[in-house]
DNA sequence: AGGGTCATGTAACGCGTTACATGATTAC
DNA sequence: GTAATCATGTAACGCGTTACATGACCCT
């Protein structure tokens, strides 16, 4: 991909696993490229304006697969929300019970976003599953599609779990 | 609290929902005594250490209840273990396999904990809460112990959540 | 001619992490 | 006396966000 092609990928439905501003994306291809984890290929795109698509080496797949192959330490949790929810007996419960309802309403799109998103991949309907099926071996394919469906079942459950406690924590708060 | 009572807390309980490390705590509670949103008090602990104790002026006190009272844009997620969980096609099935026991374990330990504390919540045995029902009406008291223990209830279901999906993860990657 | 998309950057500023650094006081 | 705890900082470096900035190409 591009820099641009990335920019807008992030902007896509990787975004809900992995979101990258703009400004981010050409300096670390830049650094990557440096690092010998993905390599550059200019492209003539008109007279002037040239686009780069990098991919990835054969240094840089190595390295994405033993990152892949251990488990990392958690990062350390910073929840914004929950710092609100820990403090709804400082304000009115109206209030907190409204701050519930647009919580309540992010989780059930979210959740209703990630079991589109995992029926698409289950009909093999995505252009990166597809992308990476072309590679591999035919037999392998539906096990490849249920095991990328099942990250966005799973995403979609937790989803479901904190709207339903949200909902719950209404009942409290009116109580 | 002072400095070093903040570095302790976030080092403790509270430190499953937000974290932070003892290099930001000093630098961040001169920027919000700037702001005028706490005041430091400086008492002597000896001859020659002071230690200087930080409130909530009554500015503070205002901006956190209007924060409160608000629904706040989520952050832009970033999670790498799904990111490695969207890949695990690329590697070994066994080593995919580890890599979710150990998810597996940290879930589990993050909900009995969130459970524990939950509990400790109802039964008003922690300092912090013991602190904040001090300066409320008795009537109110098991209210807002219940909205708090309410919270963990929510962190531990996720938890118990993500080690079930994990754990069906793993009956797929073995089938 | 104009707007939309393609394509790539820079600057400023604060947050977050790891590591380094120092000295006082208390308990045994 | 000496080890643990109390108490407070600094430095280096990269990540993340918002905003600013520029120009080429394509379609109507």
């Amino acid at each position: 991909m591009s820099g641009y092609d990335l920019v807008r990928f992030f902007d896509g439905s990787t975004g809900w696993i992995w979101a990258a501003p703009q400004s981010q994306i050409y300096p670390m291809l830049r650094r990557m490229e440096q690092a010998g984890l993905i390599a550059g290929d200019e492209e003539a795109r008109g007279p002037r304006l040239t686009r780069t698509v990098y991919s990835v080496t054969e240094k840089g797949h190595a390295e994405l697969a033993s990152w892949l192959g251990v488990a990392h330490d958690a990062a350390p949790p910073r929840d914004p929300f929950m710092v609100q929810a820990l403090n709804f007996d400082m304000i009115p419960a109206a209030e907190a019970v409204a701050v519930l309802d647009a919580f309540i309403a992010e989780q059930d799109k979210a959740a209703a976003e990630a079991e589109a998103h995992r029926d698409r991949l289950l009909r093999k309907d995505t252009a990166l599953l597809k992308e990476r099926l072309s590679r591999r071996d035919p037999e392998e394919h539906d096990r490849i599609a249920r095991l990328k469906a099942h990250v966005f079942d799973g995403i979609a459950a937790v989803a479901r779990a904190k709207a339903e406690w949200a909902r719950e924590g209404q009942r409290l708060l009116e109580s």
